[in-house]
DNA sequence: ACTAAATTTCGATGTTTAGCTAAATATCGA
DNA sequence: TCGATATTTAGCTAAACATCGAAATTTAGT
């Protein structure tokens, strides 16, 4: 819980988890869209990991990042509804866009 | 925005917020249910306050801090809105609990 | 086996942050 | 004005963090 908003207080990695809303994306593809190294992107990439917000898909040599949606969510909400609690519901109940898959590279 | 992110990255200020939730309190009121010191505590309260999540209104020696409900929500709202633009509504049009009131301390 | 490509790990550096104690500031009540 | 109380500022240390370039790792293709 403390480390997903460690995660979320670098505007990079926000960012990057904006950009793997919309679909998964490899690290160089997501390393080409930032001013920054790509060692530092990978940095990046593990804090973002070990907060459990995104999955890793390796494949041949490279590595495809996945957002986990429901992950975000919970801890957003959850946090928001701390503060609110006649406020926000669960609203969609969603149907799980995470396919039964556990390529957590190794 | 970034700065609330930053303030929210820290458990103890995560904590100051949700005793705020339920009234105002003052300085040393809070510092006390911390085990940390006065002078820490003061400079958690600097970076909420940096943040626009809380305001401060000092009467006499004491000063009393109180959460800015909606730049909370908004933040946290507006953020997850970005990943699920369908799900979460502004649903409760809250009544504004924010007095007339700019007690900003000098 | 060799080479190239994608990504990470390693080691170093500069900055930021949380924490402390001690001192300063402000306000109240006597 | 004095003394007590509440809070912050100042000055410091230690740990955490973001960043880099260079080297290591892994895999694909020839």
């Amino acid at each position: 819980m403390n480390s997903i908003f460690k995660a979320l207080a670098d505007p990079t990695r926000r960012k990057v988890l904006e950009l793997l809303r919309e679909r998964p994306m490899t690290a160089g593809e997501l390393a080409d869209r930032f001013p920054v190294s790509r060692p530092t992107m990978s940095a990046h990439f593990a804090v973002l990991k070990e907060a459990d917000l995104i999955d890793s898909l390796k494949i041949g040599t490279t590595i495809t990042y996945q957002l986990k949606l429901t992950v975000l969510e919970d801890a957003l909400l959850g946090f928001a509804r701390l503060f609110s609690p006649t406020a926000e519901e669960p609203a969609t109940p969603r149907t799980d866009p995470t396919p039964p898959q556990e390529g957590t590279t190794k």
